[in-house]
DNA sequence: TTTTGTAATATTGTATACTTAATCCACATA
DNA sequence: TATGTGGATTAAGTATACAATATTACAAAA
């Protein structure tokens, strides 16, 4: 502990990143709709501000993928083709299987408990069919191998990505009908990375997305 | 050629994307430099444009991590640790292993044959010492291998993770002794590719930037 | 000489004002 | 009815103005 004065100026946020972290969960729940129009003073006045910060955050939002611009007209919500979302669950792939196999290489004991503890959480969940808790106990895993993996770029390229298909996920979690595999696989996983096996941690990541891939894949083919 | 009759409106880009991409250039070519305080109203003064672009600009560099805010006190030029660039090439090794196996799946002859084209070319640069050259057909070689993986996220994630460690390559590509090795690369790459050898591709093409990691790592051991 | 307090100065954060392009709609014309 | 045309309207792009905070300079005191 080096810098217990050290105060917390940090708690300071400018109203630009209030904004931004405002529009992005907004798009990302679905309040705004792909390929809706973003007013900047419609936006600005719903929230109190002025154009300044609305047009910052959009900047954000348009280099994160999550609106796109059309010069001259305007700020849109990104649509995600379903070609799109398999573009990014193509890239996760591979990132968590970098993530499991990091994690793998650095796990403590005191992770590999963690992880073991939110995979018996995730049980229960499936248990008692409620899909939310499903939903928020598969991102706790997530982020704790993450985190795990020690790795700062590829906890934050992970999580923009996640954030970019989030749009669907209610979506496929309710489909499923075998959460029973996920759990099969979180277990893999844990055995891997507790195992400080960081090939098989790989492997067993990779899959576990290409599952859900698939998973999407058809869904999309039943419409 | 469906589109025969579409005009470019295209042509037109907001000031906010000029200076974006100038002041990125000026990042990656080190004018400048890491550690560096940059001032909206000196730069806006610079470039003859008021702070409004400027600011915009500075949003869309800090979400690609060429700048860090600092809240009430301004934007500068993030500074690049060795870690960080570990931790960036580690990730560029697996997306560059993604992308050559989709390349290989989806590689047409004339991309192959545009592939061996470059090799041959990086090959006379070698030969002539020319590191300029070199860089660039290194630089080429990569993009139409990104090119023929179709998919358009993975080659956005890459060309932005090259980005933030351009500002090390003429360091170490000077350095290098063997650019032998990258020719043999190379080599292999494009036979895996034309083979449509996924798994042999990802593999070679995860050496690759592996090899550049090394040698970063070695230089960085000598300061 | 060093330290502390205070004024001034500079710079970011935010809001507003201005400019110009795009869109809409009424109306005219074929 | 269909198709232009011109002006009004709207919104984006840009610049500027104002407010809040941080930095600096410098003087006064220890």
């Amino acid at each position: 502990m080096d810098n217990f004065l050290k105060i917390d100026m940090d708690t300071y946020k400018p109203l630009r990143e209030i904004v931004f972290t405002t529009m992005r969960e907004a798009i990302i729940n679905g309040d705004f709709k792909p390929g809706q129009r973003l007013m900047e003073v419609q936006l600005a006045d719903q929230m109190g501000v002025s154009r300044t910060p609305v047009r910052e955050a959009i900047r954000k939002l348009e280099l994160e993928g999550l609106v796109v611009m059309v010069p001259r007209k305007g700020a849109y919500v990104a649509g995600l083709s379903s070609e799109d979302v398999k573009e990014v669950l193509e890239i996760r792939a591979v990132l968590e299987g970098l993530a499991a196999s990091l994690a793998a290489r650095n796990a403590t004991e005191k992770d590999v408990e963690e992880l073991k503890d939110i995979v018996e959480k995730f049980k229960s969940a499936a248990n008692e069919q409620d899909v939310v808790k499903l939903i928020n106990f598969d991102s706790d895993f997530h982020d704790v191998m993450y985190r795990t993996s020690k790795n700062k770029k590829l906890i934050q390229l992970i999580s923009s990505l996640r954030e970019q298909v989030q749009r669907f996920r209610v979506a496929y979690f309710t489909k499923i009908k075998s959460t029973q595999q996920l759990i099969e696989e979180h277990n893999q996983l844990v055995d891997a990375i507790a195992g400080k096996d960081s090939e098989r941690a790989r492997a067993v990541a990779e899959t576990h997305i290409a599952t859900t891939e698939k998973l999407i894949t058809s869904i999309e083919e039943k419409k």
